[in-house]
DNA sequence: CGCGGCGCGGCAAACGTGTGCATTTACCGG
DNA sequence: CCGGTAAATGCACACGTTTGCCGCGCCGCG
């Protein structure tokens, strides 16, 4: 692999050449600069003041040499153009800045290969700690990341085992399943189904549990030809093909109301069903979309932003020798206009 | 400015303890990893397993610090949220990757502060090269980027200014309301509205100018009462905001259609108005949302995802040493349902 | 047998910064 | 005037790589 980019063509100024100009020591400059108490006060200002009319520019990569830290995070999504992420990078970013971290953004399209290649990248560029929003489950994946030796927060993890190995912020898809089957149980639904995804499985089982669970404690028995999970084949077009495709199916099979693994696929079926006139709809998530569709999606809104906040400042914790806890949000219920009581005929 | 974070806390394998293990000199580890070709096979095979077994990973900061350069680019956008960028932003991180670039992702909300913060940031980490797809215009702001001496590569700039100082990619901004415009012109209306922003004032007055020249082309004349910019602090409230307050307005002046600076703002009267029934609308960029809203939105599309790849491709280039020319794209018009033929009454 | 050349690998400097320790300077009290 | 101490600064090494240059063997050829 040899080097495509030639050096940049001019030479920046370092404190080496303030320290010649100001006919002292490099080392003093440095100290200078970082406010070290035992420099004089005149010879700091002095310095500081050459700098600046030198135009310096401190060098981050000689420092992160130096320090034994970069100051940078890796963060990995699956893919840039879900709507979920977006909010949950805003978090990140937001607070990242603010304490001066810079942030490598990597997706990994849920594809094995690239996830290996953004865990190396990150290892090689020596982040400081790195939080995933695309954590496949597994083997492979918990030991690469356990090899770069730092501290690792995961987002809504697909990956129950690794709950205890990695630090985690995450919602609790059951409950927000429960309070989805629950509001529709409450409009007087009887016949709900689920329409699910194949192809992040373990928030599609709890989303599944949660669903389980409360048409269990109200005492309607869940029937299998309610409960449609899109195989991978259909997941491959996304989320709102798969709603399209399953939503009428459901219908037909009599169902008068849809749990909806996420907000896409909940699009998808009001594109294809009467909503909520056929069958109410609710979905997963609170994307922005849920608000501007017609109707506006009843749905579960989980705190992405927030989460995405709180990742970070777990992430500096640790980073600052501090103990955290993995957190677990509880989501709520957001009722818009896709969801209506339930009338026979 | 203290220092919060403490060294990692174990070493990791360098060059160095590879070499001591192999018995050869560090240089001779740096060779045979690279597959200099003055090392002898045999030595070079050795040293790559031994690497390999002991988790050798690169330090690029090292290497960062060596070579002249960084293998790292900042991107910065206004705002992460906005749908806009999110493709741009994929299409600028797919050909990064498969070209070995990390990304510096960062947003700077139309804050000048942040702008200069984010500017700043790059510098010291010392990227590569900037593209910047949230260009201010401005004096000050062509200033720093250009302190920081590496290849810059704007975006839909703001600043019509800047774009001979610059490299830039950008979509023909005129042709594309002119498309609009002409579209509405065709479906038979007369009272053609326009309804911009004020927030991204160059886009905006390139827009209004294009549908100012298709309706002096068809003869129509632009009445001043059917062209409303969203004033600062509306704009505050977001894009959909300003489309729910003013797009009442406009229909109630007699508007049969609207030209809208974006696809946000569309949608935003769609919220307020019978779209198409009271007036037909036509939106810009045609974000994913266009397609899922009812009814589905008639815009103007913008090859987003290709413009991020062609802004990392030229700025490849320019690191390359090859000359590049900066692109504006044709948009091309997107019929769906938001538009009908005008019927008087 | 000697010498030149070549293949292989080591030495050392460099990239820009931080920092422990030694050294200089200044100051102060006796 | 001298010794001592504290304040201010310089020296030198370290962080982990890359790379120009040199040296050492070995081999072949005259």
């Amino acid at each position: 692999m040899t080097d495509p980019h030639p050096p940049a063509p001019t030479r920046r100024v370092s404190i080496e050449d303030i320290a010649r100009a100001g006919g002292v020591s490099h080392s003093t400059v440095s100290r200078a600069l970082r406010d070290y108490p035992l420099i004089s006060a005149a010879t700091r200002e002095r310095l500081q003041a050459l700098a600046r009319e030198m135009g310096y520019t401190p060098n981050a990569v000689a420092q992160s040499l130096q320090r034994r830290h970069t100051g940078t995070i890796g963060l990995v999504v699956t893919s840039i153009s879900d709507p979920f992420f977006v909010d949950v990078i805003e978090g990140v970013e937001e607070v990242a800045r603010s304490a001066g971290l810079s942030i490598f953004l990597n997706s990994s399209h849920n594809d094995p290969a690239q996830e290996i290649a953004v865990i190396e990248n990150f290892h090689r560029r020596r982040v400081d700690g790195v939080v995933a929003a695309a954590a496949r489950s597994g083997d492979r994946y918990a030991a690469r990341l356990q090899r770069i030796n730092v501290p690792v927060i995961l987002i809504n993890d697909q990956a129950a085992a690794d709950r205890h190995l990695f630090h985690s912020v995450a919602v609790d898809d059951q409950a927000g399943a429960m309070l989805a089957a629950g509001h529709l149980l409450e409009l007087g639904h009887r016949r709900i189904a689920y329409l699910g995804v194949s192809n992040r499985p373990k928030s599609n089982d709890r989303r599944l549990a949660g669903y389980r669970a409360a048409l269990a404690s109200a005492g309607v028995p869940v029937c299998d030809e309610l409960i449609a999970i899109a195989p991978e084949e259909l997941m491959a077009a996304g989320d709102v093909a798969a709603g399209q495709a399953l939503g009428p199916r459901l219908r037909d099979a009599g169902a008068t109301a849809i749990c909806c693994h996420n907000d896409m696929v909940a699009v998808g079926v009001g594109l294809t069903c009467a909503v909520p006139g056929d069958v109410s709809v609710v979905g997963f998530d609170d994307n922005a979309i849920a608000r501007y569709v017609t109707p506006p999606l009843t749905t579960i809104a989980q705190p992405k932003r927030e989460m995405g906040r709180l990742a970070i400042e777990m992430l500096l914790a640790l980073l600052d020798g501090r103990a955290v806890e993995s957190r677990v949000f509880q989501p709520t219920l957001r009722v818009r206009a896709s969801t209506a009581a339930y009338s026979r005929g």
